[in-house]
RNA sequence: GUCCCCAUCGUCUAGUGGUUAGGACACCGCCCUUUCACGGCGGCAACACGGGUUCGAUCCCCGUUGGGGAUGCCA
């Protein structure tokens, strides 16, 4: 159970939003990394912000971790040896810690208030010199003085006392040799007075006393990470490894935000992205399989080929053509019957079932209707959002019609009479009254195109619009099947008329 | 401002001290087809710039430019 070597990473995510593509990212590439390597994948919620955190995003990042099928082994909801896995729950750790930290010598009481800080920096900033962060104002307050501060009842929060000359350096899993002068880092806050440990503090504790082995988080906490490190420093603890991941861009190479569109895991599922697709896509941000080697992957085929060696150092831009392009290798690659798990609950939605009526050859269930309509759309099926529009004309009269199309190939005197012509056809020759295969109408439209002497297309596109009402479809004798001959008669006679 | 990082087709990327710099998405053309899609074939398109080092740099070093991040009692 507790092999030394076995890796232990974690996603540490904070509920003040959604999952965004980002954080998924990072999840995901921790959780690549552990199941690679047979390690831990621990999900710790870094809830220290009293302010932001809430239960709605707690709740949401849990389902986009779910969706996309990230499992943790040890976490909310699963436990563990480590736990609790929320940091509010783990207050009592923290206190302990700061105390070590205090008899140690390591931290000092800030008794410098927010509008103490601003103008200091703003007095700085006025006198044309640079605000450098934090000024060290109360690292050097005698006992007497943080005795009589305290006494007059000033809150205070605790402060790291860093070196001042120096470098702190750590060699990063991606980005090689990372090192910092000291003198730029600042006696950072480490406990709030609030009572609570700031991001800062926990994270470290956290990541000790949770035997992480490698910190796997995103390029915006390179900076943090120095900082970091004096923690571990000052406690007498071995830092883990870190590694820090490029952003994820928008298409413009700018931050990604909301106006670049989606940037929610949810907002993808409504999307009509599949979990497997956006895992793939966001798999092949800032790593690739290298070479030629095919781009389209199952999740057990990412685990299989995954290395940090090959995680890009550079950002990358988010590209959703590409991801739509993933997704739909992915539903191409579903079987009949995935393709029917997810295309049900489209059509329940909606209240499309079977109508007896409609007299469709060898088939008397909505599921078996439903198969036999995803059947005929092949490789077209490519999208959940366009998938209503696909196949709703099958269900209902009230169905898209693409009137650009419509205008162009059925109401015009030319196609008129062919659709009457055919609709004529089918009830001379074909028995309405039963259930009717592709073959027979194919024969029936071959031989009215020759009687009328035109070519067969010429009667085929009309009639595809006036069924569909898009000149777009599946092969059109098996639309008209699935249709059955009174619909396709009703519907062509009607097309005629408008 | 200061600190840190990054830089190969429009985008994601592979790659090497000597290659016709490879693949994928997107785009364009052709073929297939009753339409569309799929598929097949082909095309367009990149080593940011300037200095070095070297017999030779896309690759190594320095600088410039561009982009990103950090600069919180947010995480």
């Amino acid at each position: 159970m507790s092999n030394p070597n076995q890796p232990r990473v974690r996603f540490a995510p904070s509920p003040t939003g959604f999952l965004h593509v980002g954080g998924a990212r990072t999840a995901l590439f921790n959780w690549l990394y552990a199941r690679s390597q047979g390690g831990v994948f621990v999900l710790r919620i870094e809830d220290t912000d009293q302010e932001r955190s809430t239960e709605e995003s707690y709740a949401a990042i849990l389902r986009g971790m779910e969706w996309l099928g990230l499992d943790w082994d040890e976490g909310p909801g699963v436990g563990g040896d480590f736990g609790p896995y929320l940091q509010s729950e783990r207050l009592d750790i923290y206190r302990e810690h700061l105390e070590q930290l205090a008899a140690g010598g390591h931290v000092y009481k800030c008794f410098c208030s927010a509008g103490d800080l601003e103008a200091r920096e703003k007095a700085v900033r006025d006198a044309g010199c640079n605000w450098e962060g934090y000024d060290g104002h109360c690292r050097d307050l005698t006992e007497a003085q943080t005795t009589e501060l305290e006494g007059q009842g000033k809150p205070f929060a605790w402060r790291l006392k860093t070196p001042t000359e120096g470098t702190t350096f750590w060699y990063d899993i991606i980005v090689d040799k990372r090192e910092f002068q000291n003198e730029v880092l600042v006696d950072r806050v480490v406990f709030k007075a609030d009572g609570f440990p700031t991001y800062q503090f926990a994270v470290v504790v956290d990541d000790h006393t949770m035997g992480i082995t490698h910190v796997l988080r995103g390029d915006d906490h390179v900076s943090n990470t120095p900082f970091q490190l004096l923690i571990y420093q000052a406690l007498g603890w071995k830092p883990p490894k870190f590694g820090h991941m490029p952003m994820i861009l928008g298409q413009d190479k700018k931050r990604l935000s909301k106006r670049h569109g989606a940037t929610s895991v949810e907002e993808f599922q409504n999307l009509g992205i599949l979990p497997a697709a956006m895992l793939n896509y966001l798999a092949l941000l800032g790593w690739s399989p290298g070479g030629s080697g095919d781009e389209v992957m199952t999740a057990e085929a990412i685990i299989k080929k995954f290395s940090l060696k090959k995680v890009n150092s550079s950002p990358a831009a988010f590209d959703y053509d590409k991801l739509n392009h993933i997704n739909s290798e992915h539903i191409k690659r579903l079987s009949a019957d995935e393709r029917l798990d997810l295309a049900k609950p489209i059509i329940a939605e909606r209240g499309w079932v079977l109508d007896p009526e409609w007299l469709i050859h060898e088939v008397d269930t909505t599921d078996a209707y439903l198969a036999r309509v995803l059947g005929t759309l092949g490789n077209r099926f490519s999208s959940l959002i366009t998938l209503p529009e696909q196949i709703g004309f099958f269900f209902t009269d009230d169905h898209f019609v693409d009137q650009e199309s419509w205008d162009e190939h059925v109401a015009t005197d030319e196609a008129r009479p062919l659709m009457i012509a055919l609709a004529d056809a089918i009830e001379a020759d074909l028995d309405t009254a039963a259930p009717q295969e592709a073959g027979a109408f194919e024969e029936v439209i071959r031989s009215t195109a020759e009687k009328l002497g035109v070519k067969a297309g010429q009667i085929i596109h009309p009639c595809r619009v006036a069924l569909s009402g898009q000149s777009r479809s599946a092969g059109i004798f098996e639309v008209m099947e699935l249709m059955g001959a009174p619909r396709t008669v009703r519907r062509l006679r009607a097309a005629a008329a408008s």
